[in-house]
DNA sequence: AAAACATATTGACAATTTTCGATTTAACGC
DNA sequence: GCGTTAAATCGAAAATTGTCAATATGTTTT
């Protein structure tokens, strides 16, 4: 049995990194090819593709292949996951009255 | 006028590394005094304090000082705020149909 | 088949983040 | 006041992540 704390990690990587944000923003407006992203970044290609593959794997956003080009968009799917996860991680179990917590 | 990234990274910077995750998930049975975190992991007492920092700053977690010691728990507002965000973040404003967008 | 183009991959370096040891601050008990 | 304990801060080392230049892969066009 393995431990999943990377694979959580994975999903809010997606929103730690300014240049991902961006992207992200950029795709609110509908799905986008690579070369619009990068048109509108202050960044390399190679560094796009390295930010594309992570929010790719974050599931956030879905990319499709169509001929030289490749589109990225939003992924439904992975949003609503992300929210389930956010909830999975931080929904509290037992509430235990004020002070009850002993320390030492 | 403040760009706002940095802000919005802060908040999810919480469920990007391994360790505040085993944090965030030992507060999900409820208010804990940080010596008691700390005896869980493997990390040193100024790590610890590192990390409690960070998530404070993200809002998920809320820190309580009684006397010598610092309780923390998981802040419902906090994470209210983190859906709110996350759902602002990943809204698509406009669907074209596919095949509209088109490139070079 | 060759040239041109879009994207991915590789390897090296820069920037950031995590970690620890040492010290400091603050609260408690004697 | 003095010693003890809990947590924060500081400064430096280690680990991770972001970035770029060069190169590779795959597709389209001529």
């Amino acid at each position: 049995m393995k431990s999943h704390y990377a694979d959580h990690a994975k999903v809010f990587k997606a929103f730690c990194d300014e240049n991902r944000l961006k992207i992200i923003e950029m795709l609110q407006a509908g799905e986008k090819c690579a070369c619009v992203l990068l048109e509108n970044l202050k960044i390399g290609q190679p560094t796009l593709s390295h930010h594309m593959k992570i929010l790719c794997e974050s599931g956030i956003v879905a990319g499709r292949k169509e001929g030289k080009w490749t589109y990225y968009s939003i992924s439904t799917e992975g949003v609503e996951a992300a929210h389930n996860l956010l909830t999975k991680l931080t929904t509290v179990t037992l509430t235990e009255s004020v002070g009850e917590t002993v320390c030492g």
